[in-house]
DNA sequence: TAAATAAAAATGAACGTTCATTCTTTTTTT
DNA sequence: AAAAAAAGAATGAACGTTCATTTTTATTTA
């Protein structure tokens, strides 16, 4: 057991130190030594816990989004009502991105650019899954307005990504009162 | 007249060819030597033209930005009610971002990265200013709701940019009615 | 148990390549 | 013919990755 924890140590370290860099300076201006440097091991350490440098970030993408959906989905039950399921997942989501800013914006980044192997992409997408078939359910049901899920998301979630951007530039900060009133208009946008 | 017609034409093939490789490959997969070929010019010509790499992003962000302003508000007057100039500068953003697909895939690509020189982007950013004008005086009117700009861009307009990544990826398209119902969704999120 | 050996993990230096930029030469323009 | 514009070759720095070697850990032997 030992052994396997060291290795999960170094591993982990070098996620992490991978995370902070690309963050602050974007995957082409992180070198691969200044992760090393970070992390307090050498270069060449890295390519016994992952083969390449695209490994490395594909790695600590799936990881972080998987952290992500676990957040999102956190206390939601398919019993649940649309809107309070819906109201439920929106809230984690939205706490999600402006607590956990640096996890965020790094899931920003990558969705944003080619940075991100396309298979590896759609991995990462499978994970919303329940909340289309709430989307599903929801218009089924006529509380949902009939468009595609590709523009329910654009309209609730995905602006959220935008106030992350603004808050880690400290242009903008959501308080409570403001984050209520954020969710009555992505609830307005979708709803019938 | 010559002279100056010649000086345009390499800058401005420079700037195609920068558009182009930068869209379809990132800025740091773009190197110089690719854009001086596809311009059909030496590299060190593009020395003539510009400072350095960094100075013909920059240029080629303004110009396109620029461009984009000069779209979104075509027939724009200040005089025109809260809701028609809403819908008229709203419809114009979108079919720009849907029609001229490789200059808004490039501002998309801009705006979510740090490619783009923090103050480079602050200026590109005043381009907007007549459609807070516009909310504001919708907020007076009690038409819109009394949240800041950046929650009402965030729900109207920065969605745009997730349909038009959809579309640039041939994933969804959109055509004129569902274009209707989704400005529906928009002017739902941000209307009292 | 202590020494000897093997295996695994980790390292720093080095390699080959790519790339932005500059230098020198050639071509074009006036 | 002089000046301006353009070209191509050259340069040096940065980077991802690999290699030869050392250090650490685990296993075996006496």
């Amino acid at each position: 057991m030992i052994k396997k924890e060291k290795i999960t140590d170094k591993k982990s370290a070098l996620l992490q130190a991978t995370l902070t860099l690309v963050n602050n300076h974007g995957f082409h201006n992180t070198p691969m030594s200044k992760i090393a440097k970070l992390a307090g091991v050498s270069p060449a350490t890295i390519y016994l816990y992952f083969e390449n440098k695209q490994d490395l970030i594909n790695t600590l993408y799936l990881e972080v989004k998987e952290s992500f959906s676990a957040c999102a989905f956190e206390g939601y039950h398919e019993e649940m009502s649309v809107k309070k399921g819906f109201e439920l997942i929106w809230f984690n989501i939205a706490n999600y991105k402006l607590n956990q800013i640096n996890e965020a914006t790094f899931l920003s980044q990558c969705d944003n650019s080619p940075m991100i192997d396309e298979a590896i992409r759609v991995e990462g997408l499978k994970h919303l899954q329940p909340l289309l078939n709430l989307w599903d359910k929801g218009k089924k049901e006529g509380i949902i307005k009939p468009l595609s899920d590709y523009i329910l998301y654009a309209f609730t979630i995905y602006p959220l990504s935008f106030l992350l951007e603004m808050q880690d530039r400290d242009i903008y900060t959501l308080n409570e009162n403001v984050k209520t009133k954020t969710f009555q208009a992505a609830w307005d946008a979708i709803r019938m």
